[in-house]
DNA sequence: CGGCTATCTGAACACTCCCTCAACCAGCGC
DNA sequence: GCGCTGGTTGAGGGAGTGTTCAGATAGCCG
């Protein structure tokens, strides 16, 4: 039994006041199911990754907050870095499902996808309160 | 007048036909206030952050999906880090404002916060769709 | 086509981050 | 006090990330 088992152990025992092994086994069995369930899929990681950058986090909010999409010669000269810099910012926020491209032309135009309104929605919203 | 003025200029040009160097500074303006009320704080920049890493963002689901408040000894055994490292992470996500931690004798006792739930759920529901 | 445009892509490098290891702190029992 | 516990904290190093630079791509116009 390994060294972190004996803790749940213990754990155990300080809750219902004694534990056998099969305790500590149903215990890890429940925490195995837990955690899988819990293991949402990747994406939402990469999302949550791909906001906490600053460069992106920025870029991000812009497209949100502005109604409509931006070209990529407007979102330029709001953030602190080179025009290669927010391309490849962009590119990220699109491979995180954060937002959209649409070619015209010369032009690129991105917007913000429903997730990203969301997931900044909230984060706003949280820190009001 | 800088480089990406000149791009913007354009930009303004190929929309509306023409332009001159007072429609390029008011575009400009524009963006600087979309950029100003778009800058949300770093709090909600660093929560993102901080479920961006796979161990944190694995806590932060397992603690959102239990129902009530975990010890640490119960989160080491699914994550598969030294405990110490359970630790920082878990000292990340609080600093987030991700999880709280209770102390009781030498158990600590952690939780999920509205605002980790409400992320994780906004993150997986658009997943769904 | 040839030149100019806006944007993208790949490589390189500095910087940051996350893990492990060791030492440390606080609570409990003797 | 001492020993043991669960958990935290700080330092160090390897892996990863973000930026910039240079070169490439694709669209427009003459």
């Amino acid at each position: 039994m390994s060294d972190t088992d004996q803790r749940l152990r213990r754990r155990i025992e300080d809750e219902v006041g004694e534990c056998c092994d099969a305790d500590v086994r149903e215990r890890l069995a429940e925490l195995d199911d837990l955690a899988a369930s819990a293991t949402g899929d990747d994406d939402a990681r990469d999302a949550f990754a791909a906001l906490g950058n600053d460069t992106r986090y920025r870029l991000a909010r812009i497209l949100s907050t502005a109604d409509g999409e931006l070209c990529v010669c407007e979102l330029d000269p709001v953030v602190d870095v080179s025009s290669s810099a927010v391309s490849h910012a962009l590119a990220d926020l699109v491979d995180a499902g954060l937002a959209t491209r649409r070619k015209d032309g010369n032009w690129r135009y991105y917007d913000s996808t429903v997730l990203a309104d969301d997931l900044l929605a909230v984060a706003d919203g949280e820190a009001e309160a």
